[in-house]
DNA sequence: TAGATTGTTAATCGATTAACAATC
DNA sequence: TAGATTGTTAATCGATTAACAATC
């Protein structure tokens, strides 16, 4: 699980497999061969299997895969059995939306707080998180043992909010805000680029005349 | 600009470029070379280049690239210079604050209604877009000649809500519900995967231990 | 045991990088 | 003209697919 030689295409594909696990297992499938999994989700069938032996079989010969079992060891090489307490950085339109989105749905992710420089919103609730003023950031990561912070703040001071936390002990950063953050190495990134994606989509809409 | 040949991965990469030639504008720097866009944006000079000549050469030997109208070409390329009228299906968190983060924000994109089956939403407004009941949409996009629907809605619903787009004319969709929709030849699909985000995201917090 | 299907090696394909001639 | 830098071809690298022996 460790292991650094994984290819971020791999990566990338594990997510899908388990969302499509998940979904089998609660469809009550409990058994499933590369080549149906193949069909299900438009992969070749030896790419399934290329994948899951970065990570050690998974299967059986002859069998194929046991759904459960399968979509728990992806789990857990994303983490998922972990707990994840998380602080969101700009409490706008968006960083709201995403707090009401993701509280209590998927197990395992916990926003703590969230920070805002906006006077007004210190000490409003968002669901059922608090929100701070930026200069607490620091101590409540330290205090509440925060690994991942979410930052939804204007792009002009997203670089500027992101060094607010690069020595306070985050681990990493879901970043919303269009620009990239070059973050030292300590610090994990994952950005969400909502125009990127859309520019993509606006792309396809007219490449065909 | 209609080549279908370009790759995935190109494609990929153009909206980043359109933004960072974007800042590079905004700063007022006139013409930039393969070589210090590459060392701004940690790519080779190589693949720069590469990228580019899939459209047919932007750049002049021995002077580089004009910021300005490699800008504006790559954003014909993705179609930022035409208008795009859109409906948001699914006016609930997610949804609400997409509209509100879009809205006069990106040129050429514009909300003109949005949709769900919360009776109680009918006729509110959120920010100057209206919400209407589902059964109005297929009219409401011959009407307002809509090209792009947002999906904000429930896993559980995306399906059958995506498929009442099918034959209104819509031609693409921008999926925030986390399924792969299997929409018909002529509709383009742009996923935004929150939770595929964040479990890569989990994974790589995770991965040295 | 025979059939099925994995795990894994080999072959192919595509994308990235390097190199350099063309040319501004 | 000389220097710089593109456009483009060739070489390399990595990822995907095919094939099949191992084995349940």
């Amino acid at each position: 699980m460790e292991d650094k030689g994984i290819s971020r295409a791999v990566i990338t594909r594990l997510p899908r497999y388990y969302r499509y696990l998940g979904d089998l297992k609660h469809e009550g499938v409990e058994r499933i061969s590369s080549q149906e999994l193949s069909r299900i989700m438009h992969v070749t069938a030896s790419q399934i299997r290329q994948d899951f032996n970065n990570f050690g079989g998974f299967g059986q010969q002859g069998y194929g895969y046991n759904t459960n079992y399968l979509h728990q060891e992806i789990g857990k090489i994303l983490g998922l059995d972990k707990d994840h307490y998380m602080i969101l950085i700009g409490a706008g339109n968006l960083g709201q939306a995403i707090i009401k989105y993701m509280h209590f749905k998927k197990r395992g992710f916990y926003f703590k707080g969230a920070f805002d420089i906006d006077p007004s919103l210190h000490g409003t609730m968002v669901d059922t998180v608090m929100i701070y003023p930026m200069d607490q950031i620091a101590p409540f990561v330290k205090e509440h043992g925060i690994d991942m912070a979410v930052l939804t703040v204007p792009k002009a001071a997203a670089k500027e909010t992101a060094e607010l936390l690069y020595d306070t002990g985050i681990k990493a950063i879901w970043n919303f805000a269009h620009v990239d953050l070059e973050t030292p190495p300590h610090i994990e990134v994952e950005n969400v680029h909502l125009y990127d994606s859309i520019m993509k989509l606006s792309y396809n809409l007219h490449k065909n005349g």
